[in-house]
DNA sequence: CTGAATCCTTAACGATACTG
DNA sequence: CAGTATCGTTAAGGATTCAG
């Protein structure tokens, strides 16, 4: 649908590419629940974790989100998927070794997060607050 | 201003709380032009920037879509806003010491998406493709 | 030049109900 | 137990227009 333009500049560096492959990555990532789900599989690796269990680790994901987030990350190859033939059925799912490298990514986001998001929150604060910080040409 | 709630679970980790800073952080950079804007500062600083190179430099973005992101990131302390009172006004942007930490951040995300969204591809290609890889057990 | 305001389309998300 | 299907809400994002 949306391959076959003309030229697409492309222009300098790949970054600005609509293919860019850290877009992309953030997009993944930045779905309500793809890090949590990877922050619970990691804290449980190598064990493997089961989709009620997943569910019960990650309080205030719906069936449907945690089903549609899974399923993007086993699409991705960031998690395996193993179905224990019994019934009721029992699926289990773990990091692969590409999902594991990718939270180590995440632990430096949610590092950065703890140190300094209350910063951010600061800077907002003041921006709505009642303050009138000098220097600030709101105008 | 946050802190006098009765108890607050909080649970295991603040990590499954609403107001979970990783999640707001992964709200922040997830959006489509914020971390290129960042970056572009980044490779900028410790220059400034004005609105039209930045318009320039990031090829895609509208200007409204590019002013609502500067908005955020001047909002969020990640970017400070100059104004020269000249006609026509020429305002310049630049990334704070915040701003700069953050960029730290995203540098490692981009590292990795260059590292493994191929191979991300690839699991997907598989996925949607007419292949049946060996020693995959999909089941 | 720099931005704000408006309109529209798309997609993420949540709630609910249903199935093997 | 582990999903899928459907529906409705909301918000991000894009195109365009107006203004200081």
């Amino acid at each position: 649908m949306t391959s076959q333009a003309k030229d697409v500049p492309a222009a300098r560096g790949d970054l600005f590419d609509p293919a860019c492959p850290t877009r992309r990555l953030l997009d993944r990532i930045g779905t309500k629940w793809t890090s949590m789900a990877v922050k619970v599989l990691a804290e449980a690796a190598p064990d493997e974790v089961r989709f009620a269990e997943l569910l019960r680790r990650m309080p205030g994901v719906s069936q449907k989100m945690l089903s549609v987030t899974l399923r993007s990350l086993v699409r991705d190859g960031l998690v395996a998927r193993r179905v224990e033939p019994s019934v009721p059925p029992a699926v289990h799912y773990r990091l692969t070794t590409l999902g594991l490298s990718l939270e180590t990514v995440l632990a430096v986001v949610r590092d950065w997060a703890e140190a300094h998001m209350a910063e951010v929150d600061r800077a907002n604060e003041l921006d709505g607050g009642p303050q009138d910080p000098p220097g600030s040409a709101t105008v």
